[in-house]
DNA sequence: ATGGCGATTATGTATATACATATTGAAACG
DNA sequence: CGTTTCAATATGTATATACATAATCGCCAT
């Protein structure tokens, strides 16, 4: 069993040298063959071992370094990293999306919409350090004829003045916003509470009953764009997150 | 004002040029002033622009596109992406770490804990094609006196042959496992639900009363490692997930 | 011993060069 | 007029080379 061989088996695919060498140590260290604190191999050792340029050795390795599964030490060589943090990319799909995904027909329909100057919970809620104008938006998204979330938004008007003169009658805020707004930053937090008498009034179900609530925080180069809060019956959601530690 | 200027502000730090041209051209990204679909400058006018070789740029763009900012075309040139799908990197801290950074003491306790031969159930948890040995385990995370998270786990004993010899009385299996299994994927379920009678009496909280679960699956290299699933008494736990589209 | 100092070494970054490959646009042809 | 062909072009990958930088080792003097 050769244990430093440059893949025997022909990947058949068209992939870059660079590419195998780094699946080949992702490989090893996922495997296990390579545990944690071991030292690859030097670039120069891996550039005889692959007949290529250090070069190519080098993109391999600085990726793994980047994706976090080795650490490079000058002078010293690349060891395995212990196994870190461990992360989820989390994908947040529009509701539209998800309710149609459903086979059920999409409908979203405004509570309420208010334009107001921004008060002390509005500032917390957005983060902003000065009073400003703010949009304070309510609505429903329904799947089918049920109502699938409940949906509460404040956005920042100094950011997103167009959002001024929109009603978001028919159509969320969500989609309206992405595209128009780039972001540059967002922070989740997912909780579940009990549904209090105003959102089981809502949602249609029992005050008390779970629900599932997803606040996202957005910036766009440091400004903050908007908050939202999704309140979504238990049951009716499922938020899935997948990971790989480094990219192919 | 100069708009395609190498960065006139001196960053006074010392970052790689290659890493200047990217955030350089993030910041146009994010900022909005190139647009989705915009067409940004060729290799070859970054090259004139930032008085550098090729390579040196390319490795700039070749990162932007890896992470998704970008969309590269042979012939046409590289073109700003439509924001994409949302995601979001969720961090999932030990328990004990997440306990203590409350203040509080904490402390594990094993409710239960059965090898069998897995059962359909397991094996749809779990992913597995064929029957095999299996370890069920139950326990509670304290913080301080309080129940903190109730932990129900399946590790598929045919992975991590070791875990059979392990009594789990007082360490959760998930510090256990990691460091010794290198997870190569996971993926992640989380929503809320009402506590049923069990749940309710090991959380010391009323039945029906809101709980949020993560379930999470764990892959290495292919094989099922564990399924487990945490269960926390609403207003005790809050995910929180940030996400800044591409790394500096 | 021990503390400093220079040589050695592995990685970090950048260059100039070369050729491959996909795609476009225009010319040539039926 | 439509189709094929071909050259131009931007990106993709790889090489050889060079110098910078950080960390370590071993030597030497105190």
């Amino acid at each position: 069993m050769s244990m430093a061989e440059p893949t025997d088996i022909d990947d058949s695919e068209t992939v870059s040298l660079h590419q195998r060498i780094l699946s080949d140590i992702r490989e090893k260290i996922l495997s296990g063959t390579w545990a944690p604190g071991h030292r690859i191999p030097f670039e120069h050792e891996l550039t005889a071992e692959y007949k290529c340029s250090r070069m190519t050795v080098n993109k391999a390795l600085s990726q793994l370094a980047k994706a976090g599964l080795i650490e490079r030490r000058r002078r010293s060589g690349s060891f395995v990293r212990q196994p870190q943090s461990q992360a989820a990319v989390l994908e947040l799909h529009d509701i539209r999306i998800e309710v149609e995904a459903l086979g059920l027909p999409y409908r979203y329909e405004r509570l309420d919409r208010l334009k107001r100057r921004s008060n002390v919970e509005d500032r917390g809620l957005l983060g902003l350090a000065a009073a400003g104008s703010v949009l304070w938006l309510e609505g429903l998204h329904f799947a089918g004829e049920r109502p699938f979330a409940l949906e509460q938004r404040l956005i920042n008007l100094s950011a997103v003045s167009e959002a001024a003169n929109e009603e978001f009658l028919e159509i969320a805020a969500g989609p309206w916003l992405i595209g128009r707004v780039p972001w540059s930053e967002a922070e989740h937090r997912i909780r579940a509470v009990a549904a209090d008498e105003t959102v089981a009034d809502a949602l249609d179900i029992d005050p008390g009953a779970p629900c599932l609530v997803v606040e996202r925080r957005t910036w766009s180069a440091e400004h903050p764009v908007t908050h939202v809060r999704f309140i979504y019956p238990a049951g009716s959601h499922t938020l899935v997150a997948r990971f790989t530690p480094s990219q192919g």
